[in-house]
DNA sequence: CAAAAAATGAGTAGTCCCACCTATTTCGAG
DNA sequence: CTCGAAATAGGTGGGACTACTCATTTTTTG
């Protein structure tokens, strides 16, 4: 007989937290279920029952899930630890994966996406809901902040799938105006080939 | 004092039936819920008792979604309707859009999305998931169809990014092959334009 | 097999873009 | 005010794609 599944939970929002347990107990009815509303509470138990697998809010008091990962991490080297959060900014996303973690679950997501998400890190691997992954895949917004107003402007003409000839009778200014911006955005966002300027354009348009 | 909204629920499947249910009641308790596994129960019912919002699966037996939609609206002209179903295909999508429902969900969406429908659609408003209306902007899948093995697969070389060049290097033809192809391509879409076919081989990866 | 469709290759002219220059003007921050 | 960043513009050379047209070979298909 195969030891069941041991699933710890962790957040401090109570209504979600009863909403989270219903859903797995309704989608992985063989498990064993641990849920705490604190962090502390979370560490302690796994500490002494070392679950397989634990499913960590951010935003707790006392311990965020940031240290909370790396606590449990180092007490529990091969458990496995799966992020369920609202948040999508990739920096705070980039950080969590680097201190370990095996998942990472947007909590507006959908629910089948995080039982999709708890099995394939069971299975040892490596699950990053495709909203989020979206988001730390597209390049560092300081890069592009760093272009100035009229190169921006330009890059945002560029979406529109427009030649530099048309931008420049746009602006009024010298087609050569519009190629030496081009060349300075390609410069700054470390683009190479005639296309790539273009394709970032594109891929980019929400955040230009 | 207002009344209740008045949800017609219509779907065959026992499980999922419930589980709606479950969901209706908690992210909407104010709702006067009326459940039925058979689409002509469901119709009779709502004829008696017109609802304001009907939420239909697509696959029953006896009678479709799309014929029951037909019905309804025929009946209960100010209706909303709203098709919960698994299907993705562009087709059936817009001759449901075409039959007059006012929202189209996806079984595996988040649940919020299911809510936020409804409550778009008592507005007046329509709501179309976002997975099934990237699919129902999308091109035509019969124009993409209409391109040969090695313009598909040459297309696909495009939206890798690479040029011509690099695509007949790859292919041991020569670049005016290449370039042909391109030319072709471009016909078949009736495109123009120098990036309008990258525009395209980028926006449809999936598709070629 | 014979006709149609597809793939291959070439030529020419023109557009667009890249990369690397230089130079002038404008304008805001120290 | 002055220095520097930003915007403006011009030049050259080269790479790449478009838009045509034409021709040959291979493959498919009726």
């Amino acid at each position: 007989m195969k030891t069941a599944v041991k699933i710890l939970l962790a957040d401090d929002h109570p209504i979600f937290l009863k909403g989270l347990i219903d859903v797995l107990q309704e989608e992985m009815p063989d498990c064993e279920i641990d849920p705490f509303s604190s962090p502390l509470e979370a560490l302690q138990f796994a500490i002494r029952n070392p679950p397989d697998i634990a499913i960590l809010d951010l935003d707790m008091p006392e311990m965020n899930g940031l240290q909370l990962t790396t606590k449990l991490k180092s007490e529990l080297p091969s458990l496995k630890i799966i992020i369920l959060t609202m948040h999508k900014e990739p920096d705070i996303i980039r950080s969590i994966l680097a201190k370990g973690s095996d998942g990472y679950v947007i909590k507006d997501d959908a629910v089948n996406e995080l039982v999709t998400a708890i099995k394939k890190v069971l299975k040892g691997g490596q699950f990053i809901s495709t909203p989020v992954m979206k988001e730390i895949t597209s390049p560092d917004q300081t890069i592009i902040q760093s272009l100035t107003k009229t190169e921006n402007n330009i890059l945002k003409q560029i979406a529109l799938q427009k030649s530099s000839r048309e931008i420049a009778e746009e602006l009024f200014v010298s087609i050569k105006t519009i190629e030496n911006h081009r060349n300075n955005i390609s410069r700054k966002l470390k683009l190479q080939g005639s296309n790539s300027l273009l394709k970032f354009a594109l891929d980019n348009k929400e955040f230009i």
